[in-house]
Order: structure tokens, then sequence, then C-alpha cells
RNA sequence: GCCCUCGUAGCUCAGGGGAUAGAGCACCGCCCUCCGGAGGCGGUGGCGCAGGUUCGAAUCCUGCCGAGGGCACCA
């Protein structure tokens, strides 16, 4: 695979290093050239160490240059110097008919599987919704992410434990109650309540007579179920389901809070601690009177300390038990944190943008803990912007203007949702357009992809058809494959191990969506130019075709699904032209 | 005021130290005696601004401008 050639070329540089009497540099970096002509792999390792030895750059590269053409690696016809001092290699097409029996020898089980240095056991939680209604569409971005993600990682070596935390307790969980028995009274939603469609859709449905615990137990069933369908529907995986309530009620939040006391790290006091009381290292006294505000309990956030920033984690420590001896929501949710730790050494948060402000809060509770600020990852991404005809959607269940999610899968599928919301890093804002992905279907790139993969059984059934068999590959001689076209497709799947480690590595399977909407195009260019089952074609040569269209049905495979994208055999609904 | 993310083609976005910045849509040309044209080939068109680091910056750093989101003893 081209992690052997990668290596291979690699090796070759430090030995002409050692050949030419220098020491063998620390890093030999090789890359795949953006342009042909600069050959098909390239080394910068003239231009990163020639300062570090006194040497010219292009001078050094000149000599490494000579000594590998005088000892060529295997698959090498030429090396060249370029430019400042780029070392080029220019390989035969050999490596590529290696790389495509690497691909069919491995699978779509086992190609691009790789080990990334930092594969561990991870607990990624994402979507974890209130259960107080539907998921709608903005929740999806974070379930197609979640779940691509958790793929990626799991192909990369991770063992991965997919996570929905349940906030089946506190006032939102009233107000959901109050709103649904006020659509059965008919009496006014209270203050703060929820006013969307389907409170009253869900209130005609929920039983007469029941008090606001049963109707908060019936509304909390009922969105539960709701959710996890749509979840199931969209194909979107998770291992566990963890409820606030269970955790609460297992006496895990005092465990919490006596550690975190007994850690050292919390304090009461009526205001939060001045450095100028830690410098004096005594506590602030109870000072009720100050502004009436009664002593709390609080975390010393502050005192944590970002590594990769080297700053504080927080700017203000934050209160986990407050005057009145209730808890904040922070201190369950540390509970919960402290919980998930028992089914992963790597906790990854998918969260929107709304919750940044929690990130520091709650790293430094995990370092307070005992963890490292490393053990916590909480990935952060930007919200969706639903269009509809031009026009911004905002979507809150508390003013009831929402777009379900459901509804959402209904329209276009479970495939075209998730592939659309990974199209691009999480990073960035996302517009989607309602519109365009309702109606204008054919122009979701879900359909080129799709249509790729179904190709490659077309030519199966169609070689079925025609009485077409293909031979063992131990017959079949594929270094006949020298098409332009042909190589372009063996060029990108060489590019799927690298790709893997990468998305993994940066949390970012879109770049997965990337590269198989890369291969798909590098398939269809090669099916147009290079016929495979015409009866003009060399039986030979239509032999190793047919080998090469596998191998693209396993990239494609592949590819797919790390998306959670599925792969059809056939495309159905045909336009009719 | 402070913190986070983003500013790349008319639009939606890739690319996130490397040599001539890519794709889709839109627009303009071609290609159906051919394996599914939901396709293929070509063209027009772009890194917010200013400094800095580097052999090399769309990419890293600083400032400014612009967009979005945060800064509770709420959850």
């Amino acid at each position: 695979m081209s992690l052997a050639v990668r290596s291979l070329l690699a090796d070759a540089i430090a030995d002409a290093f050692v050949a030419l009497g220098l020491d063998r540099p620390p890093k030999v970096a090789l890359e795949r050239p953006a342009s042909p002509e600069h050959g098909d792999w390239s080394s910068n390792v003239a231009l990163v160490t020639a300062k570090a030895i006194g040497r010219n750059p292009r001078e050094l590269g000149g000599e490494l240059v000579g000594h590998l053409n005088a000892n060529l690696p295997l698959h090498t016809k030429s090396v060249e110097l370029a430019g400042p001092g780029f070392v080029n290699f220019r390989l035969a097409p050999s490596w590529l008919h290696e790389i495509l029996d690497t691909v069919i020898d491995a699978g779509v089980k086992n190609y691009a599987r790789v080990v990334s240095p930092g594969a561990r056991r991870v607990n990624i939680e994402y979507v974890s919704a209130n259960p107080t209604g539907p998921l709608h569409a903005g929740h999806a971005r974070w379930a197609a992410y979640g779940d691509a993600l958790s793929r990626v990682l799991s192909r990369a070596g991770y063992t991965v434990h997919r996570e929905f935390y349940i906030n089946d307790r506190g006032v939102q969980m009233q107000k959901f109650a109050a709103s649904l028995l006020a659509r059965k009274n008919g009496t006014v939603v209270p203050e703060g309540g929820y006013h969307g469609q389907y409170i009253i859709d869900w209130a005609a449905e929920m039983p007469g007579g029941l008090d606001t615990d049963g109707a908060l137990e019936w509304g909390y069933a009922k969105a539960l179920r709701y959710q996890q369908d749509t979840m199931r529907r969209m194909n979107v995986e998770f291992d566990t389901f963890s409820s606030e309530r269970v955790i609460a009620a297992r006496g895990d939040v005092e465990a919490t809070l006596s550690e975190l006391e007994r850690s050292g790290c919390t304090y009461i006091s009526a205001t939060p601690e001045t450095s100028s009381d830690r410098d004096q290292s005594q506590r602030k006294g109870v000072d009720p009177d100050a502004d009436g505000t009664t002593p709390a309990t609080w975390l010393r956030t502050t005192s944590f300390r970002d590594p990769k920033r080297n700053k504080p984690l927080d700017d203000t420590d934050r209160v986990i038990v407050k005057g009145d001896g209730q808890y904040t929501y922070f201190m369950p949710d540390i509970a919960y944190h402290r919980d998930k730790f028992t089914r992963g050494d790597l906790l990854i948060n998918i969260l929107g943008a709304d919750h940044h402000g929690y990130v520091g809060r709650m790293k430094a509770a995990m370092m307070a803990l005992g963890h490292a600020a490393d053990d916590l990852e909480i990935l952060i991404g930007q919200n969706c912007v639903l269009l509809r005809d031009g026009v911004e959607v905002k979507l809150s269940k508390r003013t009831g203007d929402i777009i379900e999610l459901a509804e959402l899968i209904d329209e276009v599928g479970a495939d075209a949702a998730k592939l659309t919301f990974l199209l691009q890093s999480i990073d960035t804002r996302q517009s989607v357009d309602l519109n365009a992905l309702v109606a204008k279907t054919l122009d979701n790139p879900v359909f080129y992809v799709h249509y790729a993969h179904a190709r490659v059984y077309g030519i199966g059934r169609k070689a079925a058809e025609r009485g077409i068999v293909r031979a063992d590959r131990t017959d079949v001689d594929l270094s006949l494959l020298v098409h332009e076209r042909e190589l372009d497709v063996l060029r990108v799947l060489a590019d799927l191990p690298g790709v893997v480690a990468t998305a993994a590595n940066d949390r970012a399977p879109h770049k997965i969506t990337t590269w198989v909407r890369e291969l798909a195009g590098a398939f269809q260019s090669m099916y147009h130019d290079c016929p495979i089952l015409r009866d003009d074609v060399d039986a030979d040569l239509r032999q190793s075709r047919l080998w090469l269209v596998e191998a693209a049905r396993i990239g494609l495979a592949i590819g797919l699904g790390l998306l959670g994208v599925s792969a059809p055999e056939r495309m159905d609904d045909l336009p009719v032209d």
C-alpha cells in the first residue's frame, strides 16, 4: 500500500544521507505532489535539513538525487531535483498495481484499517438532546458527525463507545410537563413553557387525568422513544443512553462532590476567591450581608491550566452547590463525566458553539478528579443555519418553530441528510437550504457517489448477462492497466489509508467525504474512457479492468461505510428523462 | 470589554507550511451507431486588509475590518 511505498522511499533517502557521509535525518517527509509534473512522490528533505548542516539545499538535493539514481529504489524509474531543492520520484505503474493487489487482498473489511499512534478506548457523546420534544433538523449535524467520527476512529484503531446523555431531571422537564398539561386542559401555557405544535399533538395523545408527575413521565417516555426512533431511522447508533436520574439515584453526585472536596479544589464562600485570597492562602469568611448572597461551594476551576495554550482553563471559579444547598447543573454533569471514564479512557463531547463557555470548566473539573487535560476533548461545532426560500429558519422548541429531523429524513432520506452534513468541517457555519435539499435532490452529491457504486454492480450484472466471468486474480495480468484514467483510480485508492489517519487525528470525517467524491469522480472518468465489456476490448485487458472495478467498489464501500451512508447496488428511482 | 470559530470563484465549500490554489452549482462551448448521460471533456472566474516568522504562507503569529456564537448561585 502507499504507506509501504512511502516508507520504502523514505528509507532510500535516509540511506543516501549515510552513503554521502551525512547523519541520518531525523525525519523524512514524503508527499504526493499536486502536479503530476513533479513526479509520483516528492520529498522536501533537502530543504529542511540543508540549513542545519550548513549546506545549500539545491546542492544537497543534487547529491541525494545522484545517489538515488545510481541506486534506484523499487518501482522507481527516475529521481529528479526540482525547484528550490525538492527530490522527486517518478515511479513505474507497478507501484499502483501493487496498491490494487493490496486493496483486493484486504477488502472492504481491512483495507485502510490503520493504527493511529493515539488510538485508545474512546467514549464519544453526541446529540444528547433534552427529552422534552422531537429531535429537530439542527440536531442532524451532530448526529451525522458523531456517527461518522465514531466509525472513522474505529477504523483508525480506537475502541469506540457511543453515548447519548439524557437530561431527565430538572426544571426543563417540569416546564415540559406543565406545558403538556396546559394544552391538555386548555389552560394557558406557563411562562417559559414550550409552545411547539408537537406539544398540542402530544397533549391530545396523552391520557387524561394525569397529575404533573404523571404528565412528566408520560412525556418523557414519549420524547425518548421518538428521539431514539429518529436516530434509528437516520442509522445513527449509540451503545449507551445514560440517564441523569440513574446516575443521581446511584449516589454518584454526592460521591463526586466528596471526591472534589477531598482533592482540595473546592471552597465555601459568598463570592469567588480572588488571587490575593489565594496568595495569602486564607479562606474568605462567610460574608452573608455583602449583597444578600449566601455562601456557596465553589470549584476552583481557575487553578487549572490548559497545557496547549498555557493559559488558565477558566476565568472565574464555578459554583457547584448553591447557597440554598441545591446543586447547580454543573455538579451532576461532572458526576456524569466521571461515570463516562468507566467506559473510555478518552472522552469526546460534541457540542454546538453555544456551549463553548462550558469547555474550560469541565476540563478543569476532570483535572480536579485527577485526569489529564487531554483526557477530555470537547469538540465545538458551529451551528447550522437552515434556509427556506433563502430565508433563515430559526429553530426553537420554546417558540415552537422547529423542523423535525424525522420530517427531514422523510423528505430526503437518511443518506442524503447525512452526507449533506458531512460535506464540510464542523468549524464552519453551515447553511443548508431545505428547498435545495428537498426539491433538487438530483444535485445532491450523495447521488453522484451512489451512482458510481451502483454502476460497479451494473457492470457486474451486464457481465453476467453476456456470460463474462472474472478470472482468478492470479491468472490476471494487472500490469496491463496503464491508461492514465485507470492509474488515477489507483492513485486515489492509494491515498485512503493516509486520509483515514488524518480524518481520525483531526476529528474530521468530512475529509472522508472529500475523498470518496474524488474516488467516484476518478471512477466515472475511467469508466467513460476505458470500456470493459465491449466486444472490441482485449480479453486480458478486460480481466484486469474487472479487477480494477472491484477495487473501486471496495474503496467506495469503505468510504460510504465510514460516513454511515448506504452503498446501494442499483439506483431505483431513475428520472423519466 | 474578554473568549471561541469562520472570512478562498457569482453561490455552497475543499485545500490548513511546499512548487501553477481545487470541486459542485451557475454561465459558455463540445461529446450519445458507446457498459445506465443521475455521465464525460474543455472554458470564464478567487485566498478580507496590513505587518511578521520562514528557503517557501491561502495555511503559522500579531493587529485591523467583517460574520456567527459565548461570557449566571439558569439549564
